[in-house]
DNA sequence: CTTCTTTATGCTCCTATGTAGTATAAGGCC
DNA sequence: GGCCTTATACTACATAGGAGCATAAAGAAG
């Protein structure tokens, strides 16, 4: 594996939490050499010192914002040469590995300019929780103009492919799990500031798109929500979330602030305790409203005992 | 981000096929500096040429192997820094993007060296089609001891738990998903030839531990199963493995092949079928032994009616 | 103290899906 | 024709997932 021209690689965290009811993300704001949009936090990959990428990644993570990190996997590896549409390419090829890492409420976060701010601020049309976001309307009305303003017949039909795919279209429903596929998607047709900062401006302030973030952040950031979103069906990830001791309620804010989606009270609590997730603890809750609620832990021997612990999310049935 | 120490970037393949009912790998013999184990093709990223990642791997691959790939994944990102045991780290530190890509058939590979290989050669533990794999019992009896031979009844704890959730000995059954965590046990344990090829030859060799290979390579292998297992399940990715037209009995063949389990035929076919993920086209096969069977063709709609058109394989429950 | 509101919890009904077995069809081969 | 093989159809049964109703237990309002 010899080298061709200049290469540096970094590490990107994605570091995710749910606090009263929002999923958030921890963002860095105006550190960066582009202005004054939120970042990711990353650091670069000490190749002497840090003896696997995760490490190097724990590492630079306590040293920036004094969190030890939990649960943390690995996303996916961006390389692409022109990740930053607004400034081009010079100085080396940018490799970074993204990570994702799921903490428990909002710890103290040291740190000089990293914030907290909530996932659905950059992706409005994602949160399906008080029903089918305002966003979502008028981005379809666009995605079919887009679809029809194509010369041939042949990439008309790829469009409209495309668009019924990410946005549930067609006869399926709207699949909470593609969400880097819709960003990409309205990345790709111009809608979003990221891609082309000079054009349109109009007609994008018109519409809900969500705030931009530095460099290809926000797809790094899309790439996140879907495997939280993935994932949350066959492992336990939830947890990582949590405080130890939590209400069946609490539980289910916190899935649905992932998956978008509202879910039956009844249904989620007989899945979790049926499915042996949980186990009550006698003591009862301090509280928010009727009825006092239990507390419960997580199972941890769940693990060993069934074969993917996960929460389903009902699959979203096409209408009628 | 920038460089601290020499990094090089490759990027490695993983090409799968499944031939007469076995999958195969495509690899390179004997090209390596590692003596005569066999490798996955690779090849180092050229920052200036290639534009992506994936493209870059199209490039070479297409000039090594003649092969034009079709369907490519990213698969993980492996940088540790002593990825191969046997001979430490020296030079600049290796980090290599591992990509998924499934071809039809074996189709004509050009390139020296370059030659299929049948995937379950380098795990036999997972090939579960003709019942328990004869490589199962001894290796159960030997994770068993190595449970035991912890001093600290803490880590025994740790140590079953691991054993348990891999191999499936706790209540849950065999996960055919957890492939790579099966093998990363068996390398941690000094099982595995490519972990410490100095000791414990004897032991070894009365085992069926499968082939060794280069590097960890094999370690990117079992990934790439893994992902397969998982993703047949909820996307029709078994399809890019398919010839256009074929037969159900073929099709199952190949999904018994990568999940490792036998299928029960009747309603493996009311899967695909009422799933809307084949159409029937009038066309007989030219037949194997019995009644001719008709000849389907993968539905590219159903991408757009279902949210994960895809092939569950029946989660092994706990006997009794 | 009674009533209302709110949240927690228990239970039932229904449908979709998954599993397994039985029966019939349609070829080749003796 | 009888017998092999494989394909295809249909049926019975268990279970999981979805929606709704009913009851329980607290605080707040009157």
């Amino acid at each position: 594996m010899s080298r061709s021209g200049d290469i540096a690689v970094g590490l990107n965290a994605v570091i995710m939490a749910v606090t009263e009811g929002e999923p958030r993300v921890l963002t860095l704001d105006g550190v960066e050499p582009t202005e004054d949009l939120p970042s990711l936090p990353y650091g670069p990959l000490d190749a002497e010192m840090d003896r696997t990428l995760e490490l190097g990644l724990r590492n630079w993570v306590r040293q920036q914002t004094d969190l030890e990190l939990g649960y943390v996997e690995q996303l996916y590896t961006f390389g692409d040469r022109d990740r930053d549409p607004v400034h081009p390419d010079d100085g080396p090829r940018q490799i970074s590995v993204a990570y994702l890492a799921l903490v428990r409420e909002i710890e103290a976060v040291g740190g000089e300019g990293s914030q907290w701010r909530d996932v659905y601020g950059f992706f409005p049309w994602e949160d399906w929780r008080e029903g089918r976001p305002a966003a979502v309307e008028p981005l379809q009305k666009l995605l079919r103009e887009w679809e029809s303003a194509s010369g041939s017949e042949e990439e008309r039909r790829e469009r409209r492919e495309r668009v019924e795919l990410a946005f549930g279209l067609g006869g399926a429903g709207w699949d909470g799990y593609q969400v880097l596929e819709r960003y990409e998607l309205l990345f790709q047709i111009g809608l979003v500031d990221e891609a082309a900062p000079a054009g349109r401006e109009a007609e994008r302030r018109a519409l809900p798109l969500g705030e931009p973030m530095a460099l290809d952040h926000r797809r790094i950031l899309a790439t996140a929500l879907s495997r939280v979103r993935g994932k949350i069906k066959y492992r336990p990830v939830v947890f990582e979330l949590m405080p130890p001791l939590f209400t069946l309620f609490q539980l289910q804010k916190v899935v649905e602030a992932l998956s978008g989606v509202r879910l039956h009270k009844q249904n989620f609590r007989r899945l979790v305790e049926k499915g042996g997730l949980v186990e009550g603890t006698g003591r009862i809750d301090p509280m928010t409203g009727g009825r006092p609620a239990e507390m419960f832990r997580f199972r941890r021997e769940v693990l060993r005992e069934r074969v993917a612990p996960g929460l389903g999310v009902p699959s979203p049935r096409p209408p009628q």
